[in-house]
DNA sequence: AGTGTTAGGTTATAATATAACATATTGGGC
DNA sequence: GCCCAATATGTTATATTATAACCTAACACT
């Protein structure tokens, strides 16, 4: 079968072996760089929230966050984590993943939007892609039924092909 | 621009004129026949659950639920409403909108399936469609992520055109 | 240095959901 | 009809996720 492309991957499922110090450190710089341009402050507490969100592909719950804030330290509370989550989603370099009640980094924060997550159900690993011409459907689709679309994110459950190898 | 027509409209957007009453009834009904037809027990609690959640096409959250239930004499714990719940997801009577954390009665409990949901997230209403394009299009996708999608739930908020029209 | 804005601290509580165990009800075989 | 096993519901307690409200600290700009 023959498929168009349309769709700008933003992140893969990568193997277990790669090297994720390097997504971390390339997501925390262009964290800093999107918020230089933006003139937004990538505050201390923000940038480890966001690093703690990196820590894998894999989306992490807030109070999980918390916890690791709240060793090095000082204690720290709900609403610390809570707001420098929204920072982060509201310069897009973090989204949240409603069936999972989540964060996940986001590999491409070069402008506000709303992806389509693969999640595994298995390995919690989470692809994300930006494809238009499903982007497009919806919007058809919506506009059958008198809809304006206004935020295409959609979430998608499944198997990586790792953990489908691995035992199903 | 012409759309192939793939997707089979579940529920509808409906004008607020529309005889509710009807549509309750026609959801218990089919309930009741889905029910029997495969030997599950729509007990008086699932039932009245199954009637609050159809109160209108809006989503409705599990403790206001609760608190209803609780109305009509005995107390009720959440246990009960989230077992009920638990029955009518399995059933596919009702679906969870994980953007909301709230549950809607589903128009086609023919067989197990998982929608795509249009939310208005002016007055809550929810359309639903069973678009197999788009189910398609998610599935070409995942396969070039090497991912096996196994539940193409879709949420998407936005206006209803009753409310874009009304006022934006 | 003064001031207005933004960020973070602190306390309390709201909202959503489930664990664990006890009791009641049901359907089916005898 | 009676008993049994399975299913459904009651009950208590608590987990998990999230926000309100108010206060203090840090910062950016003049």
């Amino acid at each position: 079968m023959m498929t168009i492309q349309t769709a700008s991957v933003i992140s893969k499922f990568l193997p277990s072996t790669h090297d994720h110090s390097h997504c971390i450190e390339v997501a925390l710089d262009r964290a800093t760089a999107v918020c230089d341009l933006q003139g937004l402050r990538l505050t201390p507490i923000r940038r480890r929230v966001l690093e703690l969100i990196w820590h894998s592909h894999a989306p992490i719950g807030a109070y999980s966050i918390l916890k690791q804030l709240a060793q090095n330290g000082r204690k720290t509370m709900p609403p610390t984590v809570y707001r420098a989550i929204a920072f982060l989603r509201s310069a897009s370099l973090v989204h949240r993943l409603d069936s999972l009640n989540a964060y996940v980094g986001c590999g491409d924060p070069s402008e506000a939007h709303s992806g389509q997550f693969f999640i595994c159900r298995k390995c919690d690993s989470v692809a994300e892609i930006h494809d238009t011409a499903m982007a497009g459907l919806l919007a058809d689709q919506a506009a059958t039924l008198g809809f304006h679309a206004e935020n295409p994110h959609i979430e998608v459950s499944g198997l990586c092909s790792r953990c489908e190898k691995s035992n199903r």
